[in-house]
RNA sequence: CGCGGGGUAGAGCAGUAGCAGCUCGCCUGGCUCAUAACCAGGAGGUCGUGGGUGCGAAUCCCACCCCCGCAACCA
């Protein structure tokens, strides 16, 4: 039995969960289970960022405390696993004190190596926004907007990383690793990025101008950036540096993010872990976005889509499946409310939830003795197809195959008109064997969703698995309009 | 010349040289075990534009048009 470390970003908790958080999280849920199945022992990581300026401000602007502004917005993360009947075991929040004193630890060891030191920093502020301008924003060298005003140069000395020391490592582990960061074209970008040269990056901030952060190691004055302290909590959550046991056990791991995390994950936390001496993370999968025809989300659009909403009427497995099944693994998808339906009710109502209730219907109502074929192990062939596509992190591929199965067991069923042999006892033998056989089918079928849809598949199980097998009370997937 | 992705049926997509395909939707027929579900057949595309190479191009080459990310310290 091997151990597998799996992991999501933590997402920043100054908003509701997104439903590209949730696309995220189901993606390494369904992983995770898949590892399980096949006797891994897991460890699946999760939790929430809750340092930095954003925070700070959204609880100064509702009068809170940090802290239990922190706390309020994290509650509805954790909501997400009940939700969305997710597998994690390890919830973290960086305000933790364990991940507080990890990320302190770190930042020692990173100071030891001579990779720390404080330099200038010069940012241009836009009074009118109370926010940073980078260059890439300003359009002739003014907000757009707040034009009228002046950019103020702010000069204060941070802490710096540095990072341009480590582009011949960091381009040495992608050469050695050709599957580091997946897909392949992600892989493409940030090697040409990393190509293009490294700049060292602030990694602390003035405490008198933003105290919401985890203190700088021997400087009261300074505060960490917060990107610096939550990549720690990949390993912090592994109990480093304390539980090194645990920690030797697991990591290194797999981190899934979303591609605006690229380069944090699959360049900068290298460099850091480069610097404290730690092995690098074992690979870096790469989801996309999902627009909404074709449109980014956003709240101005009005065109976000809660979880929540999704789960309440139709239920987890629904949303699951259509994240896992319409959104392309390692790419972008789009989410609208009309393909949903039409997802729901072609592949889940009509096609899965409709062949266990026609199967199990003709069970019970030809009293048909489920003989030693139904009730046989699970056949390995679909089995072995969807590890395959596991493997290669095609889980969209992987419930295709599923659902081509559905689809032979219907053509079968047409074919053989079992009802037509009902009709004559003298066939009694054949119908028998026919419903044994799709009963066997179920189960693979059932068997092979363990990790896709969870409560779907034991449902399935559990009807198949009876000693007298009658139909669900309820359809697993009712038809919706 | 900043980096990268894309433009194929009403919608969403697959297809890297050999008869243009899949899913959804739509139309017709069949069936009756089932959630008006299931099965079969059909309509629907000058493969972004123009040129080039090839016996043959959605696919390779050149030019152009359009869309979308990213452009690092904004979590």
């Amino acid at each position: 039995m091997s151990k597998f470390y799996i992991t999501t970003t933590l997402p920043y908790v100054n908003a509701d969960p997104h439903i590209g958080f949730a696309l995220e999280i189901v993606q390494a849920d369904v992983i995770a289970r898949w590892h399980r199945r096949v006797g891994d022992e897991v460890f699946f990581n999760t939790g929430t960022d809750e340092h930095g300026l954003k925070i700070y401000r959204g609880a100064q602007g509702e009068g809170m405390d940090p802290k239990a502004y922190a706390d309020l917005h994290a509650a509805k993360f954790e909501a997400l696993k009940t939700a969305l009947n997710l597998s994690y075991n390890n919830f973290i929040r960086t305000t933790d004190p364990h991940h507080v004193a990890a990320a302190q630890e770190f930042w020692r060891r990173c100071a030891e190596k001579g990779d720390i030191y404080k330099k200038n920093y010069r940012i241009k502020y836009c009074v009118g926004c109370e926010l940073e301008k980078t260059e890439s924003e300003l359009e002739d060298g003014r907000c757009p907007l707040h034009p009228h005003l002046a950019l103020e140069q702010v000069d204060e000395e941070n802490y710096f990383f540095r990072y341009s020391r480590y582009q011949d490592a960091l381009l040495e582990l992608y050469k050695n690793n050709p599957q580091f960061v997946v897909p392949k074209n992600r892989m493409l970008e940030i090697v040409k990025f990393t190509e293009r040269g490294l700049q060292d990056f602030s990694i602390s901030r003035l405490k008198s101008k933003m105290p919401w952060g985890v203190p700088v190691p021997g400087d009261d004055a300074q505060v960490m950036y917060v990107w610096f302290d939550a990549l720690v909590n990949y390993i912090s959550a592994l109990g480093w540096p304390d539980d090194l046991q645990k920690f030797n056990a697991f990591w290194p791991g797999v981190q899934v993010a979303g591609k605006d995390n690229l380069r944090q994950q699959s360049s900068m936390w290298q460099a850091m872990l480069l610097s404290a001496g730690l092995p690098p993370s074992t690979q870096i999968l790469i989801h996309g976005f999902i627009t909404s025809r074709g449109q980014k989300m956003s709240k101005s659009l009005g065109n976000v889509v809660s979880p929540f909403e999704y789960v309440e009427k139709f239920g987890a497995d629904a949303l699951r499946y259509y994240l896992l099944r319409e959104i392309p693994t390692l790419d972008d998808g789009d989410f609208t409310h009309e393909q949903f339906l039409a997802r729901y009710n072609a592949d889940l109502a009509n096609g899965l939830g409709n062949l266990v209730q026609r199967v199990s219907t003709m069970i019970a109502k030809y009293s048909i003795n489920v003989g030693a074929n139904g009730r046989s192990p699970v056949q390995s062939v679909l089995r072995k197809e969807i590890d395959n596509c596991i493997q290669r992190y095609q889980l969209d591929q992987a419930l295709a195959v599923i659902w081509e199965k559905i689809a032979a067991c219907d053509k079968r069923i047409d074919n053989e008109k079992p009802w037509a042999l009902a009709k004559d006892t003298s066939q009694h033998e054949k119908l028998e064997a026919l419903l044994s056989s799709l009963v066997a089918d179920l189960r693979e079928i059932g068997v092979a969703l363990l990790p896709f849809l969870p409560c779907t598949a034991e449902s399935i199980l559990k009807v198949v698995g009876a000693e007298k097998i009658v139909p669900p009370a309820k359809p697993l997937f009712p038809r919706e309009t």
